[in-house]
DNA sequence: CGAGTGCCCTGACAGC
DNA sequence: TGCTGTCAGGGCACTC
């Protein structure tokens, strides 16, 4: 959306919306320019100007506001009205779109000013380890970061904590990559350097792979110019249960861990001592 | 406080 | 044909 930076907001308002944390304070937004689009994890954030911090006083004042979107899992940000569940309308400067609407069916998605730029407001983004396609995200800092949790590895990975923006997808697809069985307590295979090494390698080849692919679409998602992802054919182990194996032909299973569907291949991702928990939804 | 559970929400789809 | 039930998942509230 580089068409944003610089655009003043005119007003910005909830639509098919309830009010609370998922679109607090919009108001907020009305009269502020957008000096930035950026991106933490799976979050946009916009930082916003045009607010001094004495208009209205808030506990972490001393920033800038931000405005964070989340697209959840069928968000989209358009520039033209969309056929029911917009979620929010943004009145813009005059010019070539003036309207960004957010339509969002499934309502897993959020759009809210974080007054004085406060995290702590959106607990992930307070707890987000560092983005995974930059020099950020060392092999050292990785492990440190596993050693902090006995939880499984995949659940860890879908926390946000040790790495930004690993979604469920990307979670299997990089612990198929690096052999690591999904139910592996972190800091248990933080005790082996090869294997966090391998972990971390996959993280960002399949991340870096699927943005060459322009992402993964299974039905929602589609791209800034409304194509699908091309990732999906490149999958190894998500949605391919009872499949074989690519790399050793074992047939690939599907349990159930963090309460999402989790895809591995019982042969080359080895299981834990421990045994595997899984519960029924 | 760490860890585990279940909710939110709607459309697609299977089964009868 | 039309109904009912199940499933999909990012983040977080809740409980222990």
């Amino acid at each position: 959306m580089p068409w944003l930076t610089g655009r003043k907001i005119v007003e910005a308002r909830r639509v098919d919306a309830p009010e609370g944390p998922k679109y607090a304070n919009l108001d907020l937004a009305a009269g502020q320019r957008i000096a930035a689009v950026e991106r933490r994890g799976k979050f946009l954030l916009l930082p916003l100007v045009g607010r001094t911090a004495n208009e209205v006083p808030h506990a972490n004042g001393d920033g800038q506001d931000i405005l964070v979107i989340h697209l959840g899992m069928t968000g989209i940000v358009r520039a033209s009205p969309p056929r029911g569940h917009e979620r929010v309308r943004m009145q813009l400067d005059a010019g070539t779109d003036p309207v960004l609407y957010f339509q969002d069916v499934r309502r897993f998605g959020r759009f809210l000013v974080l007054p004085g730029g406060d995290l702590n407001l959106v607990p992930t983004l307070a707890a987000m380890g560092p983005e995974p396609i930059t020099d950020d995200f060392t092999v050292d800092g990785f492990a440190r970061a596993l050693r902090r949790s006995d939880v499984a590895i995949k659940t860890y990975l879908l926390s946000q904590r040790p790495v930004a923006g690993v979604g469920n997808i990307y979670a299997d697809e990089a612990l198929w990559r690096s052999e690591v069985h999904p139910a592996t307590p972190a800091r248990r295979l933080a005790r082996s350097r090869a294997k966090v090494v391998r972990l971390h390698t996959a993280i960002r080849e399949v991340l870096l792979a699927s943005i060459e692919a322009q992402g993964t679409t299974l039905n929602d998602y589609r791209t800034v110019n409304g194509e699908v992802g091309a990732y999906l054919e490149h999958l190894d182990a998500y949605g391919h249960e009872g499949a074989p194996c690519r790399r050793c032909g074992a047939s690939l299973r599907k349990t159930v861990l963090a309460g999402r569907g989790t895809h591995y291949c019982p042969t080359c991702q080895v299981a834990p001592r421990t045994p595997v928990r899984t519960r029924s939804r």
